[in-house]
DNA sequence: GTATTACATCGACAGAAGTGATTGTTATTG
DNA sequence: CAATAACAATCACTTCTGTCGATGTAATAC
């Protein structure tokens, strides 16, 4: 697949002189990737990308015991990608009684979500 | 954080009764939860995801050789992040002479970027 | 009290991933 | 041709990750 931009290609520097200088430059900071990083790693792993897409439509409303028949996997396996996702600032829960209800916390995806858009 | 929407609590299952069955379900299937998920993983990555940006907005402007001195990485491990990228459908490559060229394909953030908003 | 249920934690394991030194490949220069 | 530059590929190493079985904990039911 072609490019639709022109390439500016470079020629080749006299011996001795090393590689070019960089000419431009990122424009989100390390410690704004270090953040959507730590998000899109969350997300990268097809259970837990489910896990968000039903939490955040029915926060409150699904307990724990309920997602597990949604995977093909066991319970601690389940509760292993709860937490990755809590770790990384996208989930949190409640307990009531014996159960544990896990919800997306607002605009936990806001800064990854705008810098994709 | 308490959650601004109502709980819905259960009430214990008697005795050798099972556990409940789901009420809700993914709106995302498994194929694109797997789709999704790998583009998740490979920005999953502070340089990596640094690489994107600087890619979609400078694309065949820059050479490989430029972009080693934005990260203090060695340049095979940059090699391999590109390799990563390329992997999971985001970049691509074209070579000039003894350049090689990444830019970032389009549309291939899209889904992800959709699914997130 | 005991039994049971929902969920978390621990331990162990295989496979994946990030890193760099070294080597290989291809193209340009002289 | 030889020398050099840009980039990729290989190898080795360490750390991380996904998975499950077993165990632990707290709450409810009897």
């Amino acid at each position: 697949m072609p490019i639709d931009r022109e390439l500016t290609p470079k020629t080749k520097r006299p011996p001795g002189e090393r590689c070019c200088e960089p000419v431009v430059y990122p424009e989100v900071d390390r410690v704004q990737a270090i953040r959507m990083a730590e998000v899109a790693k969350a997300l990268g792993d097809p259970i837990r990308l489910q896990l968000v897409d039903v939490l955040r439509r029915h926060a409150g409303e699904v307990c724990v015991c309920e997602l597990v028949p949604l995977f093909e996997i066991s319970q601690p396996t389940l509760s292993h990608h709860l937490n990755r996702l809590r770790a990384a600032g996208i989930v949190d829960s409640e307990r009531r009684g014996l159960w544990a209800y896990y919800y997306v916390i607002p605009d936990a995806l806001r800064e990854l979500s705008a810098w994709l858009a």
